[in-house]
DNA sequence: TTGACTAATCAACATTCATTGATATACATT
DNA sequence: AATGTATATCAATGAATGTTGATTAGTCAA
């Protein structure tokens, strides 16, 4: 029985929400290739700046991205930690032993 | 470079979706020890019926988890399956060496 | 310091989502 | 058939989210 705490869930919550739209998880696919400017993420996506900017912060403020500066462009890369908390997490989602087990009845 | 097609993003999209939710978390996490009925989930949680029934079909709908019906009880489960797969899809977003690639600089 | 460029933020709006209470459906029992 | 129980669905409402265009804030170079 996993027992997950009101915080773990919360956080939790908030990476999936993270996750949970198309043009932010082409924007992490994009980044699993590696870092890359806001200028290349536009171009790429073909979408406009303040929509980008937008989901990015998203993904930031769910710990998913981290960003850095480096003259004007800003670098944003994926931050493997969260991401391998967050594959944990689904992964104990599953039932100790993999098939259900057996009804337990408290409803008759 | 984990490439992605628009319909697995879309699909992936759904899943986190369901899962962003602290009150869907908590229906999993119930179950994640065993299928149960619906009346036992709305006295473990003390929340509103339909609220609890609008949840479960969200999971459901995102193939989260499976229902079947006994008698007037119906019977919700984790979709082993579909969590496999989500666990598979986060964990196949870290980059491959882990640490993030040098960045290509196209913006100069 | 002015201008050009990159990116974040703001304001307005439309859309989606969650909650609530009421009603409908399905099954079981009498 | 009538009633009771379990669950789903509907309608209304408010809250959260995503999109767009405009503005603002850094950074660099002339």
């Amino acid at each position: 029985m996993t027992t997950v705490s009101k915080q773990d869930a919360a956080r939790a919550a908030r990476w999936f929400h993270a996750l949970s739209d198309a043009t932010r998880l082409e924007i992490i696919e994009r980044l699993s290739a590696g870092e890359q400017c806001v200028c290349d993420l536009t171009d790429a996506l073909q979408i406009g700046q303040s929509r980008l900017s937008f989901h990015l912060k998203t993904l930031k403020d769910a710990g998913i991205l981290q960003d850095r500066r480096e003259g004007r462009w800003i670098y944003y890369a994926l931050n493997q930690e969260t991401i391998k908390e967050a594959a944990e997490f689904v992964k104990s989602l599953k039932s100790p032993g993999s098939g259900s087990s057996a009804p337990s009845r408290s409803c008759e």
